[in-house]
DNA sequence: CAAGCAATGATAACAGTGTCAACATAAGAG
DNA sequence: CTCTTATGTTGACACTGTTATCATTGCTTG
């Protein structure tokens, strides 16, 4: 009955999807969004507590925020894999567009690991985290080289997942300036011919 | 005159070095360490607002943390550097060296990261993280061939920074378990022949 | 040595957070 | 219509970082 607006409804509709798309806005919009619990309920004009109704704490709102960022980033990476051809320049072609998408989603990038590592697989749904992000290493090995062995292919995943991965971290920390010719010139440097 | 040891000195002696120290303690042995100043000035057995004498704030001292933490990793990269030869088995040695640093300091390595990006070098002493930084990073191009360009060499330097880095991150976050051959595996796919 | 000043510490308070318990309202099922 | 369930609110508790104010110690200088 006080700072609340006065002609709300007392039920919100969907307030669940409602913090979710507020909570990516700002994951989208700001390098170092605010994602507390306070602050998104008071903008969506609700009090602190409605939240619980549909995450048991504040943990699981960031669970589920970073498990629709690890989709997003695995569409974009599985698009970017059909699109580009395979060989050498197909293959830069997938680790640019993976540093850029990291680049472009700084804030969400950082949530989707921060958050996957901590996730209990015994008891949490193992079709969520694990499964978006065994799909992103698969994706991955996909565009190695056809003549490789299984063992050999998931090394050179490995190293490319490492490569692209350190390198985006390294421009989001500020380390090192974004240019796209230099990030493909450093993919490059890797060469699978004798593995 | 409530809750502190009741034969303390009213002056610790050395407050700054000992939060420092028990700081410093914490991100050693845990992977996920309470540095707020409340529970750390507690432990000391000193009021909250104690360490505003020796820290502007709560940022000040994160970022003492993360410079001795930056020397520390620096000093272990220069000591490995010098200890395996050139050549590519050399080079294989000190980045192993660094992802081992990493799963050894989860922690410290993880502030490192955090804290040097948001420095704002315009106010704050250049001589600190920059310069930390900066030695790190001639420290890694050291071990690159010498018969590489200048340019060659600075790409080169990027490379072997963002592999190891994001293959210690990726261990660190859980999406990878340690394995020091397959660390060396990984690093020996960059072959730095022909470029 | 004494006086005073600067360094260092403690207390109280404010704004903010996550979270829980208790209560209030709306929507839907029987 | 009634009763249950889902959803939202209020109030409170225990935290946190930070500031203003007061207390104590130690060093310096006359």
């Amino acid at each position: 009955m006080s700072g609340l607006p006065v002609n709300a409804p007392y039920h919100h509709g969907d307030l669940r999807a409602a913090a979710l798309q507020m909570g990516m806005e700002r994951l989208e919009s700001q390098e170092q969004p605010d994602l507390g619990l306070r602050a998104l309920a008071r903008d969506l004009g609700v009090s602190a507590t409605a939240l619980y109704r549909h995450f048991p704490n504040k943990d699981a709102l960031l669970d589920a925020l970073a498990l629709e960022g690890l989709n997003r980033l695995g569409r974009s990476q599985a698009e970017a894999a059909t699109k580009a051809g395979g060989g050498r320049d197909g293959f830069a072609e997938v680790g640019v567009t993976y540093v850029k998408w990291a680049v472009e989603n700084p804030a969400l990038l950082r949530l989707v690991y921060n958050r996957v590592g901590q996730v209990d697989l015994a008891t949490d749904d193992p079709s969520a985290m694990g499964e978006a992000f065994f799909q992103l290493r698969t994706g991955i090995a996909a565009t190695m080289p056809d003549e490789m062995s299984k063992d050999q292919r998931a090394a050179a995943a490995l190293h490319a997942w490492s490569l692209v991965h350190g390198l985006a971290m390294l421009i989001l920390d500020g380390q090192v300036v974004y240019d796209p010719a230099m990030v493909r010139k450093v993919v490059l440097m890797t060469d699978f011919r004798d593995c």
